[in-house]
DNA sequence: GCGGATATTGACCGAGCGGTCAAGGGCGGC
DNA sequence: GCCGCCCTTGACCGCTCGGTCAATATCCGC
């Protein structure tokens, strides 16, 4: 493993971690093995291991960075807008859109919650996402601009939303993410009868 | 693998399936091996190869189990119920109130979502369950009482909140499922501002 | 152009995997 | 009692995996 970083090993170290992402995407994070990775970068199996302690790492250190990626895109949207439930929108907006760029990373997030490894790494991830939620429904409570119930229950709703539509939108690929995204909004604030 | 079954032979298999789905569902999939679930029922390797073909077998016929099993649930809930948002409602809390009676399950269909080989018959099993939504979704635009949006995404949100309240409950498993249910079919019926 | 840090190579290793199979037990029918 | 089928055993096989390491290349300050 490495001890210091040069403009070149630092080069090195994000095509591993691109690559791994990619391959980790396509084929899921067992079957694809450390020889997969180097061998698709055409390097040999210890740059690996200059760079990163174990494939374990690599993978933590992709969940980390994603989030990290996300939650930066969410901040920058929601700004300094004082309307709680349209920093909500703004916030589901913006999840939508970074998924839509980095597609990748969906079905990376979703192994990690299953595996017993990964799942405290993510369950922090969530945790973070989840409570700035919360901290706006909670203010939309108070304005009784929002319906009076749990919020938690009610961020990890909006949450179900967005991850399961932006899993359809990757799926059926064609469909337009300002639609979908406008669906969702709606669908989280008005709900089916509104 | 085997050929005809006796009702000894019946038990093993059930058995074979119980175990694996618990071992998969705790320690993910790929960890788990055949020796491995062999070997919390006490029993030789060859037992699980006359019951199934591959590891791989052994998983797909829990996806198909379990998801049999649910939408007999569902329609058993549903019944002949008229109104469309209700059947809505009564295929929601049913859902929920499976989950809750099959907690390992839910952690097997999302490692299952995520792993090329498995994604087909989980894709297909989603794929019904959604057009059963859809169905429910159009009759209530028609009748007006549903608002008129494309039913395919609403269905999706749908799911997707379920699936996420039903992991929430999972972790936080202290939670009452009846109150989490409300939660869900209000979410979804009248959204945050209803 | 030398010395030392950074970076790379690829043969090699032990472990564990999914899967096989020759052999044998148990049990029902006759 | 014995045949034949269902079921079970566990040693064994080939293979791949994550990870190691001694040797070597590349680069930069001096």
């Amino acid at each position: 493993m490495r001890r210091k970083l040069t403009p070149r090993g630092r080069e090195r170290r994000d095509q591993l971690m691109e690559c791994g992402a990619r391959l980790f995407a396509e084929r899921g994070y067992h079957p694809t093995s450390v020889a997969d990775i180097v061998a698709a970068l055409g390097v040999g199996k210890g740059v690996f291991y200059w760079y990163f302690a174990s494939k374990e790492e690599l993978l933590t250190e992709l969940l980390k960075a994603s989030n990290h990626d996300l939650r930066k895109r969410q901040q920058q949207a929601i700004g300094d807008e004082a309307d709680p439930v349209r920093r909500i929108e703004l916030g589901i907006r913006a999840s939508l859109a970074w998924f839509a760029e980095h597609r990748e990373y969906f079905a990376i997030i979703q192994f990690a919650a299953t595996d017993e490894t990964f799942a405290p790494v993510l369950a922090r991830n969530r945790e973070i996402t989840i409570s700035d939620t919360i901290r706006h429904l909670k203010d939309g409570i108070v304005d009784g601009r929002i319906v009076d119930r749990d919020p938690a229950l009610l961020a990890h709703a909006i949450h179900g939303v967005v991850a399961e539509l932006t899993r359809h939108t990757l799926i059926d690929a064609n469909l337009p993410v300002d639609e979908v995204a406008d669906l969702c909004v709606s669908f989280c604030l008005d709900g089916l009868c509104g």
